[in-house]
DNA sequence: TATACATGTAATAAAATACTTACATATGAT
DNA sequence: ATCATATGTAAGTATTTTATTACATGTATA
């Protein structure tokens, strides 16, 4: 859900990074000073969240790079949304 | 943050209930099937982020009830909202 | 007094998220 | 061959969030 996506601080740091142009994995890992693994975990998260998209090329130093990118989005939450998202949840609930 | 309180379905879900109506914790809590202290954190959660509020009040059974009622809201998403978001955050750093 | 129903919270348990460490593979340059 | 730099991920740990259980207090009613 991309609420969930968004409730992380470090998941806005790269999307603030990644606003303003497209990188890939290892050096938005350096720039944000964030491992590549955690890095990689939240980068997942975006792009289920479709916020973000991947795709591989390779580098002039012949390297490959899986560079992200913004995917633009605009969202409006006021209430009658969350209403209408909330009505499309199942959540586990005990009694019935 | 306000992102954060709105991460949880059990949430989304009270703001969804709260949006017909204001309402007190026990009743809410019958209504959503779930216990009353799990309803108050998650209540605590949205009443930080100030997307609720309550006061206590006199119910005519003469027993005291604590209200719920849902603030209006309205928020607009994008990339540049983000980003700015992000700007304002702290988050600790192995480096520097 | 016992029952019903309200608030409030402490202590604990369970589950989900976040994070680290370690390693594997591949390419190009020295 | 070794070094530097890329991807990718498994396994384990740590932390945070979510959820339950068990109480305490107060008021009105039977």
């Amino acid at each position: 859900m991309f609420l969930e996506a968004l409730s992380n601080p470090h998941r806005l740091k790269i999307i603030a990074v990644l606003s303003e142009g497209r990188q890939y994995v290892s050096e938005l890992a350096r720039e944000l000073g964030m491992s590549r693994p955690l890095l990689y975990l939240h980068l997942q998260k975006l792009e289920e969240a479709k916020l973000v998209s991947s795709s591989m090329e390779i580098l002039e130093s012949g390297k490959t790079a899986k560079y992200y990118m913004l995917n633009s989005f605009h969202l409006e939450i006021n209430e009658e949304m969350i209403s209408s998202l909330a009505s499309t949840l199942t959540l586990k609930n005990k009694n019935t």
